[in-house]
DNA sequence: TACGTATATTTACCTTGTATTCTTACGCCA
DNA sequence: TGGCGTAAGAATACAAGGTAAATATACGTA
């Protein structure tokens, strides 16, 4: 079980002495609420985060979390918070579409290597308000692309709406049947066609969020209005 | 209090004349049930489904409705499929973009007259299998584009995630604050034009929606390869 | 040394989904 | 006509989960 957040997931805290007594320094903080919440969620979905639980992976009982926060959700708003604080840096440098295809692919690669933790990041209520600095300054890009400030705003806001949408499908879909079924299922298509589509599209698990990458990049013009 | 689907809310079913008896013809149907549930989500919200709720507004127990259902999620998978039975036809004439823009545009009113429903039915863990004639039917538009088989898989998914994303993002926006907060700020530029651009895109609630989607459209060109 | 404060425990309440069991009315068939 | 199986519902109960209120305990500080 990997540790992701430098808290240990079994009651290996060193045993309290009895109850309410935080003997010097082991006593819980925030931080360690949240990392607790994270590492419990990254093993096991967000539906196995229960106070009670989480109270126990941290040696502490249920009620003493609010302590610290002052209910489960402001510690999935927390949890939240480090989520996205993990996202990788883009490259400063190159290209403008290279610069953005580098974001997304680097919240891709999160979505993949931390599922549980991705679907919790993205589906707050509030998303998180210290949000992914990294993604915001790399959307600069948009400005090297030389659009008009409002086709900025708006290639920004589709972008960020496919990939939050393709990841959290891509999920749902590895979830579902260990493999992706029917990417993007094309009525008319006659069933053999059908067939080779789908086998194109998915013998490469990256085609098909590249592809539609591509397909909004594409779209992408100087000067364009909106 | 709109009555979407012939059931009414408030127990106004012929009062019953003690324990379980289905006085001929006044007996729950599973229909039934689903269009009760149906109004009260679109009327309340998801969060006002309880088992019990429901039970009330239809004249009986909440274990009674396990009769017909054998779940609470079965109850919420039937609901969807009767919001998504309603989207409305497509054209089946007319220029391929137009016919596409007709079938995104059904679909984002349909989320902005019955937002909580709306979300029910997008957000269902497994999609209804009876899933959108409508939409998929419209979406052969995509063959008149001149596009390759692999090239209307890819167009036919990144728009579905596209209107799907931006309805949701929509309703949580709206919800939130009663008007669309900040739908796309671009970090870098100066707060001037960021007004600016707001103020632009918020002027009409429909600018966002079809700017992207124009975004997407702009970028199928015949014979592209995936 | 006494006390306030931070932290934790204990106990308990409320909501919600659902299993189990019992009741009643209806329609079929001998 | 009368007994009975069956379908629909009611009553009761339980478990899980969030959280409020009261209580206890150590530590730092005056």
């Amino acid at each position: 079980m990997k540790d992701l957040q430098g808290v240990t997931l079994n009651r290996t805290r060193k045993p309290r002495r009895g109850p309410g007594r935080p003997a010097a320094g082991e006593s819980l903080t925030p931080q360690d609420v949240a990392r607790g919440a994270l590492n419990l969620i990254a093993a096991e979905g967000e539906q196995a985060l229960t106070m009670r639980r989480l109270g126990e992976v941290l040696g502490v009982k249920a009620m003493a979390l609010y302590n610290h926060y002052p209910d489960k959700e402001a510690i999935l708003d927390a949890v939240a918070g480090l989520a996205l604080a993990r996202l990788p840096m883009p490259p400063a440098k190159g290209p403008w579409k290279s610069r953005i295809k580098s974001v997304c692919r680097g919240i891709r690669r999160m979505a993949m290597e931390h599922p549980n933790l991705f679907r919790v990041a993205m589906t707050r209520p509030t998303p998180p308000s210290t949000g992914m600095p990294q993604i915001e300054s790399a959307f600069s890009a948009l400005a090297d692309a030389g659009l008009a400030p409002a086709a900025q705003a708006v290639a920004y806001h589709t972008l960020r709406l496919y990939v939050r949408a393709y990841c959290l499908w891509e999920i749902d879909e590895l979830n579902r049947g260990g493999d992706l079924a029917e990417p993007a299922r094309v009525p008319v298509l006659d069933p053999h066609h059908t067939a080779a589509v789908n086998h194109h599209l998915k013998s490469n698990p990256d085609r098909l969020f590249e592809a539609g990458l591509d397909l909004i990049l594409r779209g992408l013009r100087a000067g364009e209005k909106v």
